[in-house]
DNA sequence: TTAAAAATAGACCAGTCAGTCTAGTATAAG
DNA sequence: CTTATACTAGACTGACTGGTCTATTTTTAA
């Protein structure tokens, strides 16, 4: 027999408090107490600390996917309006959570991407799968007219997701979303416009 | 007497351990070891290692507002061209250090931002600072004509400094400056224009 | 020359870290 | 019922953490 629970209860408090204090700031022992889980098991589970992160970032990563999916793939939504949507979630959970925990892709590839290769590895496939819902969604865009097919989806999509991660660091150090709703009213103002 | 000397070796020996592993990853102990500064002497300059942290900072910044000054207020080129060298040298940066170090700033941001509010608040003034560099210029491109003046040079400031620290960090987990080169096309090609 | 202040030196401390180890319990298959 | 396996349980370990403490050396000022 399997016992994902228990599994599962350490990889979501894991999240949260990866989440809001960084990796190496996150403490097994703090983890287990959190959720009332003994040390056996854990590594029961996870054979190392750094396995257990590579697992919160998959079970993240799988969650995010499936939202991205619903919000950037609704074919009932016009592409832009979809990116739109987009935005506002973000910006939602950022309010949600006091500005403080932000992106915790963007900030275990700040914080590893330099420790280790393994989770930079991790974390670059998370970041390129986004790009793809981006090109993806821009390319309908294209299709509609709403878009200029002059610029290449992908790039666009890099541009929108390099901007967005800035734009979620600043809203963490200044402690409002405001940079946020600059990133999104520049980039539909002047970037994500029609043919001329 | 102020022996400075030690002092200073302290910080920019944290400066770059702290740039390579983060602020959490770095321990006083390696610092001192890598200097060659006894612990005696750390916490006679120091009182505590947060202390030491903002010192790290406030040097780092003071340092970088010189160059920024440097770059973005000379005269003698046009305020894009400006823009321009500014990102090239941030290129350059990113290739010598290996895609690793990134930004000091934007790395602590990340990491300590939501750990505690003097890192907070100490890291949003340096971005604040950066950004009005930026308004400087972008105003002084207004004048010349180079760049329209519909767009609020404050907005457009925030907007730069989101989109080049979230292209640092795509770099970083890419090891490559390609999301830089392509954050930078897509920013003169569509916003950084003259008026129509 | 001397006394105070600045700086160096590193042993040491309590607490925490990731990880190990042994023991016990629950569950399933034979 | 028996036995192997999955899982729980937490005491324990050695390394390392930020920080303290006392002693000594160097520098400055009187």
């Amino acid at each position: 027999m399997k016992n994902t629970a228990t599994r599962e209860k350490l990889i979501e408090t894991g999240a949260e408090l990866i989440g809001q204090h960084g990796y190496n700031a996150t403490g097994i022992n703090t983890v287990l107490k959190t959720c009332g889980v003994p040390k056996g098991s854990f590594y029961h589970y996870f054979s190392s600390k750094e396995e257990f992160g590579l697992a919160v970032i998959e079970q993240f990563s799988d969650i995010y996917d499936a939202q991205l999916a619903e919000l950037l793939e609704d074919t009932s939504t016009p592409p832009l309006e979809r990116l739109r949507r987009y935005f506002a979630a973000g910006r939602e959970h950022m309010c949600n959570c006091n500005h403080t925990t932000g992106c915790l892709i963007g900030n275990l590839g700040q914080e590893l991407s330099g420790q280790s290769d393994t989770f930079r590895d991790a974390l670059d496939r998370v970041f390129q799968r986004w790009e793809q819902y981006f090109v993806g969604c821009l390319r309908s865009a294209q299709e509609t007219g709403e878009l200029s097919a002059a610029l290449p989806a992908e790039a666009l999509a890099s541009f929108i997701l390099s901007g967005w991660e800035g734009a979620i660091l600043r809203a963490k150090t200044l402690k409002s979303v405001v940079p946020m709703e600059q990133f999104e009213a520049i980039l539909f103002q002047q970037v994500l416009v029609p043919s001329p």
